[in-house]
RNA sequence: CACCCCGUAGUCUAAAGGUUAGGAUGUCGGUCUUUCACACCGAAGAUGCUGGGUUCAAGUCCCGCCGGGGUGGCCA
């Protein structure tokens, strides 16, 4: 039997960070089985859903490097369907009318509330004879589920979960406008696109008992359930706004890479023994249930950016030039010149280690774009007070009077001087660092001096002579 | 309130019922260096309960308690 795997989230928003690992374990399961994963956007809710949700949410797979198969399925589209089941089940008197107002349950389950007991459905309507319907009032097709015994399902992740049966009421499949209930249309959805493997967080736990009272009545193949643990925020609690970002294109601002939040959201509930790293062509080869833990996790940022940092050291270089001109060009608000964009590649390996996220790594390289007089920081502004400006005069000679603008001759040239004057190398290093960046921590003095270029260093340096 | 799920350092996690409970991240200290970073070395830090039971042996199995989460919609 081949794998068949989905992603159905609700087009109600961006891809929230929750779902993202929902579709990277769907995805990572269907490639390592060779199967497929399908897209189904849940937009039965006609009112909280939009095309920009549906929009971003593509973006976000997209972005995150998550691809399915085939066309994207509007579950809406299928209502027909969903609504040719209903009617099988009432037929064959697996279901039922139900008149019951709104109002009317909701006093049901105030009342119900008040006396202590559950706030189910009461099944008045069960077996009732039909000739009691009201004549204005639409009715709601509901299930008519087992009362006695217990549903089970068996989870690959979660194991085997019982329910007795008087714990779940008479669930809505058809509204009194004829459209489906999520209950409904997920199952039939699920059923006719062959899914074998249901992947889902575990908020739907509860849900895939009552979804099998439905495969059952319909005579269906159950699929293999799979319900992986909830992603809390750091405070242990609900994934809310408070934790600030939630969905993945805020991940993306932060100038995380795809591939780190792969990595991340990989780890975050699953583990192959001590392995930490772990690329998506090697997580394709691991990717097991088994591997997945039944207890929650709370998301943290700081091993999100160490694992980050490590994807940006290990990135292609040019790749990774590219993404900093790009970074940049958002935080100047302006187009690079030829001059700045060849200082990149000069300096892109010195700087990436130094970085643990694109925005990061864009201001370590901001010294690296012109502006002069440079924007001094405070403790770089007091490194060049006092003996500072005679020192730098003399660097600005020796510098000069170079043949060759290389890092070794460079290096000779300032060591020199350092050694000539009788100052340790520091001494000279921090003043030369603070009118060349314009900041007390760079990358080695030789280098900055190296990618700014004769000109550009000797301009800076002039600055701050007198 | 009812039902279901979960509980190993701050965080993510490892540990066929059997070493001194391992790794990662974070924190702190050190080495290196020209500053920062990287790298390397080192330290502190955990089985929710001074719970009950099974066993020669419990993080692991059973029960209780406590704590967290989910579900309980004509939302998904």
């Amino acid at each position: 039997m081949s794998v068949i795997t989905r992603f159905a989230p609700s087009p109600t928003g961006f891809l929230h960070i929750g779902g993202a690992r929902t579709a990277l374990f769907n995805w990572l399961f269907a490639r390592h089985h060779g199967g497929q994963m399908l897209l189904r956007i849940e937009d039965t809710d006609r009112a909280r859903s939009t095309e920009a949700a549906v929009t971003a949410i593509h973006e976000g797979l997209h972005w995150l490097g998550l691809d399915w198969q085939g066309e994207p399925i509007s579950q809406f589209t299928g209502a027909d369907r969903h609504a040719e089941v209903a009617r099988q089940l009432l037929s064959e008197g697996k279901a039922y009318h139900c008149y019951c107002t709104p109002e009317e349950l909701t006093d049901m389950r105030a009342t119900a509330k008040a006396e202590g007991r559950s706030m189910r459905y009461d099944g008045r309507w069960r077996d009732r004879d039909p000739a009691d319907a009201p004549k204005d009032q639409a009715p709601v097709i509901r299930l008519k589920a087992p009362q006695s015994g217990e549903t089970v399902i068996q989870d690959l992740v979660q194991g085997e979960i019982t329910v007795q049966n008087s714990e779940m009421d008479d669930m809505v499949l058809l509204r009194a406008d004829g459209t489906p209930t999520y209950m409904l249309a997920v199952v039939v959805d699920d059923h006719d696109m062959s899914v074998s493997h249901i992947i889902r967080g575990d908020d739907h736990l509860t849900n895939a008992v009552r979804q099998r009272q439905i495969y059952d009545l319909m005579e269906w193949e159950v699929p293999h359930f799979a319900h992986i643990p909830l992603i809390h925020g750091a405070d242990g609690g609900k994934l809310s706004k408070r934790h600030g970002a939630l969905g993945v294109e805020a991940y993306r601002d932060m100038g995380i890479l795809p591939a780190a939040l792969r990595n991340y959201l990989l780890r975050l509930g699953w583990s192959h023994g001590d392995d930490e790293i772990i690329d998506t062509d090697q997580a394709t080869k691991w990717f097991n249930l088994e591997g997945i833990g039944k207890s929650p996790s709370r998301f943290d940022i700081p091993k999100l950016e160490n694992l980050n940092s490590h994807y940006i050291r290990a990135m292609d270089e040019a790749e990774l030039c590219g993404l900093l001109a790009e970074q940049l060009v958002l935080t100047t608000g302006r187009a690079l010149s030829d001059i700045e964009l060849a200082r990149l590649p000069l300096a892109i390996a010195a700087l990436k280690e130094r970085a643990q996220t694109l925005v990061e790594l864009a201001d370590k390289a901001a010294f690296l774009l012109d502006g002069r007089p440079l924007a001094m920081e405070e403790k770089a502004a007091n490194l060049v007070t006092g003996d500072a400006p005679g020192l730098l005069a003399k660097a600005h000679a020796c510098l000069g009077a170079l043949a060759d603008w290389n890092h070794d001759d460079i290096a000779a040239a300032v060591r020199g001087l350092a050694e000539a004057e009788d100052l340790k190398l520091g001494k000279l290093a921090q003043p030369l660092r603070a009118a060349l960046t314009g900041r007390n921590a760079s990358p080695g003095i030789f280098e900055v001096l190296y990618f700014l270029g004769r000109q550009e260093s000797l301009d800076r340096i002039g600055d701050h002579m007198k």
